[in-house]
DNA sequence: CTAACTGTACTAATATAAATAGTACAGTTA
DNA sequence: TAACTGTACTATTTATATTAGTACAGTTAG
């Protein structure tokens, strides 16, 4: 169900933090949808279950799963408020890497588009200037 | 002449590498103008030369500065261009983090304003949508 | 109820990475 | 020459990540 690559330098729970993330954000994990055992993840990916629940234990802290003891861990509905801080977080995340795209010479227009591009894709919007 | 904060979990060399970067990119630090001596900042962050050292390594390897021995390390001077590779990196970056906060229900025409405040903001462009 | 699953919480040991300490050398400059 | 500069090492210590193993309570199907 996974394939993850744990060849990389980073922490392999903190891969494994952003690439789940990643799956929820972009639906592939619906609402509610029970995620892969500790057990069994472990298994799959040859690595210690420790460190699958390190990473569990992340993502509930950070909002995007929630676990029931003797049930599982499960993708956590998005609710649209609430999220302020994260929020803030990444408007300042987005404002360092605008700030180098435009020192490294990407055209301003350019990036606008992209990000028009992305914002609107599947929600029938308008990306015209 | 530099404040930095190593309170944090992050690897100094690292936050160093990020806090000169933003310095560089927000012209705080001008085009070859020099960087404190490795020794020099060793002293006033009270860390090991050695790991600003690894810290201006890496930004040297990333084309933000350049060193000369014997002289010292000075800023480089950003040239438009040559920077394919790492603004395909930060796109993809641009990207996740947009992706995110559609999903935790930021407003699309919120963010665009922002990035294009961002954007033109000393550059007498208009803002408007 | 039992058996087999679930998440969770530990301790201990090991492996990897970061940071320090110290020394050394060649280029630069007043 | 003297005092700087960056750079390159080795060795040591410290911090972090990862593994290994065990245990316990809640859940669920038979």
């Amino acid at each position: 169900m996974f394939e993850l690559d744990l060849r990389s330098r980073a922490p392999m729970y903190e891969q494994l933090v952003e690439k789940i993330k990643e799956l929820i954000i972009n639906n592939v994990l619906k609402p509610d949808e029970q995620l892969p055992t500790v057990r069994v993840l472990a298994g799959e990916l040859t690595i210690n279950p420790n460190t699958i629940q390190k990473a569990y234990r992340e993502l509930e802290h950070r909002g995007y799963i929630y676990s029931v003891p003797g049930k599982g861990s499960f993708v956590r509905p998005a609710v649209p408020g609430n999220n302020a801080a994260r929020l803030r977080i990444l408007e300042k995340e987005l404002s360092i890497i605008v700030t180098e795209m435009r020192y490294l010479g990407a055209p301003p227009q350019e990036i606008i588009t992209r990000i028009k591009t992305q914002l609107f894709k599947d929600e029938g919007g308008n990306v015209d200037d």
